[in-house]
DNA sequence: ATCTGAGTTTGATCTGGATCAAATCCGGAC
DNA sequence: GTCCGGATTTGATCCAGATCAAACTCAGAT
């Protein structure tokens, strides 16, 4: 795991990518045909299997991806080795930081993933040349600065019984957007990273998806397949 | 304090605000002479007194503002009252989200504080026709994203001491931007208010800026005016 | 079928920071 | 000047979650 996440992404068998502008996600609705013409030509699409990363804190990175499938996590490393999950990341959504280079946090997939890579100064151009682009992106930046912020709530003020079960309704409701009463999902994540995306050990975590099974607020059919039967149950739970 | 903390901003005796690109930050930049004259026409400057809120969660705002001097502090309350500080702005950052009318956050003054106000609707008008002003917008939000998952490290991960000399090294930058070797400044938040940004207790907080006195590190000329002999040792600290 | 090892759960104990409770400080009203 | 009340510091104790230490699970290798 230690290894995967040094492993940066390379190009490996890349497989031109189809004008599909339904499944680019964030990047390719803004766009006009030609764009997205132009657009494809130098893009590439890519498999990533899970614990590979595509962006390494600290370096820099050439291209943007969108993802077509799977989750990924962004993550920040400290010198000692402590570290934080800050955000997922699902389809479709669009991930790198227009304008800047050189990464603050390392994007690993979570689970095995599918992206639409495209070369960052074909898009940068882009960006410059269409508003709507612009917008789109400017949009999900702001979608993802007010999850930040509720994220922070959740590291900073809630209890870890509160974490875990954020965590789960997070999850739930991205995996299931239907979710009306129950749901069933598979955690794209480990225990020791659901630890680092609340702030919390392994351990705890695994007391607290306890607890909450012998309450009986969640199943636990497998420690990565999770049945919620009230999701009013969770929310309530997660305040 | 509570009731400051419920007191949403109302135009009161405002000031219209000259041409004055320089100070309007991000929003003026961006834009033509005639555009800045007609957002003038409909800009008032106006005073804040510490402690009184802008922007009230839950409810929605019509307007955006731009600081033009002092330190708000934005928050997120929980419905039992816990409450999580989740981002500092300093002049001349702009205040608001665009394109969402309803704030899931209080904007409140932290120090007497002066802001340009404009309408929301012309302004989301400007930023529509004006893509200089998108980009900066939406160069706004990066780094406050980038801040915000910075700070999730901070909350998720730093032991207290580390949280209270992050916070140190953050005011302390932002108030004397030229920080080179050593720095004084006066705290713009209370200790409670250090407490609701750390996801600390008051006590917490008091007693690690003890420490850090007690170790020479700091210097705590009265409780909201510190010096920083050595701001490296401060931020060897944060970790 | 058994072995292996990473991932997970569970148990025992410890501790950093919370909570409860006083002092102390200090700026403003008088 | 004195008094007052909120903010801050300091002290004593507690406890949620960390740490240390085994078990247990289970998918893949042999």
């Amino acid at each position: 795991m230690d290894i995967a996440r040094s492993e940066v992404f390379e190009a490996g068998t890349p497989i031109a990518c189809r004008s599909c502008r339904a499944r680019h996600g964030v990047v390719c609705g803004a766009l006009s045909n030609a764009q997205l013409k132009e657009l494809n030509r130098h893009s590439l699409r890519r498999k990533v299997e899970a614990g590979s990363a595509i962006i390494a804190q600290g370096s820099e990175s050439s291209f943007y991806s969108n993802i077509m499938r799977g989750v990924f996590k962004l993550c920040k490393m400290m010198p000692d080795g402590r570290q934080q999950i800050v955000a997922l990341q699902f389809a479709p959504d669009f991930v790198g930081r227009p304008f800047v280079r050189e990464s603050t946090l390392s994007a690993e997939a979570a689970t095995d993933a599918e992206i639409c890579v495209f070369p960052r100064n074909l898009l940068d151009r882009m960006i410059a040349q269409t508003p709507e682009l612009q917008r789109s992106l400017h949009d999900q930046a702001l979608n993802e600065l007010d999850a930040a912020r509720e994220w922070m709530l959740t590291l900073g003020r809630r209890t870890a019984e509160e974490k875990v079960a954020s965590l789960l309704h997070l999850i739930a409701t991205h995996a299931e957007p239907q979710t009306a009463i129950s749901a069933a999902f598979d955690l794209p994540l480990s225990r020791a990273e659901i630890a680092d995306f609340l702030g919390l050990t392994i351990e705890t975590v695994s007391r607290q998806m306890t607890r909450l099974r012998k309450r009986g607020v969640i199943l636990i059919e497998n420690s990565r397949h999770i049945v919620v039967p009230d999701m009013d149950e969770l929310e309530k739970i997660s305040a």
